[in-house]
DNA sequence: GTTAGTCGGTTGAAAATCGCAACTGACTCC
DNA sequence: GGAGTCAGTTGCGATTTTCAACCGACTAAC
């Protein structure tokens, strides 16, 4: 029965649910505060079909739920649930690393931090030192939810 | 000519690049110094001809470099350029999602801090106001490289 | 009370992409 | 000279995606 192999990677399992062309701009947009299905449909150019087995998908994974939003007829619309709000982070990574990288330094959007306006950095931090941390000072160790085996563990 | 419309997300122009459902785990692979094409190949069980697309495009896109390891026969290796090792932070943030949404708060592999031996967190960070920001204190504004019009710009 | 329009889908067929297996070329080692 | 390794390439069937048409429930216009 269970010849698979159990995927021991966070990284795997995490793209497994969000990582195909359309989920990360699905979930994007609902971050954005558009969540009906149409306008998904519009802003992202997504087949329908997809978006309909891409929406069921992330509400099977409670990562959005479906909430009505009006009675005759009723009518649908998504939202991110704590565990969807939760890929906040990621998603503002690759944001930033396109600004730098494919924009050219010049983000289409900034996102900035409410009580102050500062635009918003996104960086390993260590919460023992109290300081921001770079690749080369992260190495990686086997954890409780199973290890890889790897010989260069430097990112 | 120019019908295109032109992409004004930076979570576009990222996932134009890296967002297919292989990208992503080559580059962990070579995060975690595994940098040859069989090594890769066995390693992620993905198709040779879809890893020579797939390297062949981290190459044109100066994310991923190939230099030579031996001569005779010649062979080479894939390296992250800095291009690619800046987006080590949209990676950890994908593993510590997964790490705790989808392995249950088991990590298979924790990221530590060299100096203290900590597990890293990824934050958005105020660089001014020195803290650690939460969604709900996150606001959008259009930025420099053309901006995007939404209705509801909350994370 | 018919007609048009909106929203959130479903269905089916064509097109693009993917996965698999076989093959290649340059070399090494025995 | 034969087997093995590495880094691919090629061809083909299987899967996915795209595109267009259609549908049901309802509203609003005439």
């Amino acid at each position: 029965m269970s010849t698979q192999p159990a995927v021991e990677c966070s990284i795997q399992r995490t793209l497994d649910l969000v990582g195909d062309r359309w989920t990360l701009l699905i979930l994007r947009d609902l971050f954005r505060g558009v969540r009906r299905f149409s306008r998904i449909q519009e802003d992202l150019g997504i087949a329908k079909n997809l978006l309909t087995d891409r929406l069921g998908t992330l509400v099977d994974s409670d990562i959005v739920e479906r909430v009505p939003y009006q009675d005759r007829p009723i009518r649908h619309e998504y939202r991110l649930t704590e565990k969807g709000r939760a890929l906040s982070p990621a998603l503002l990574a690759l944001m930033r690393w396109g600004d730098q990288y494919v924009s050219g330094g010049l983000a289409p959007t900034e996102l900035v931090h409410d009580d102050c306006g500062t635009r918003l950095e996104l960086q390993p931090w260590c919460t023992t030192c109290n300081v921001p941390v770079v690749p080369t000072d992260i190495s990686s160790r086997p954890g409780p939810g199973r290890h890889i085996g790897t010989e260069d563990t430097r990112a």
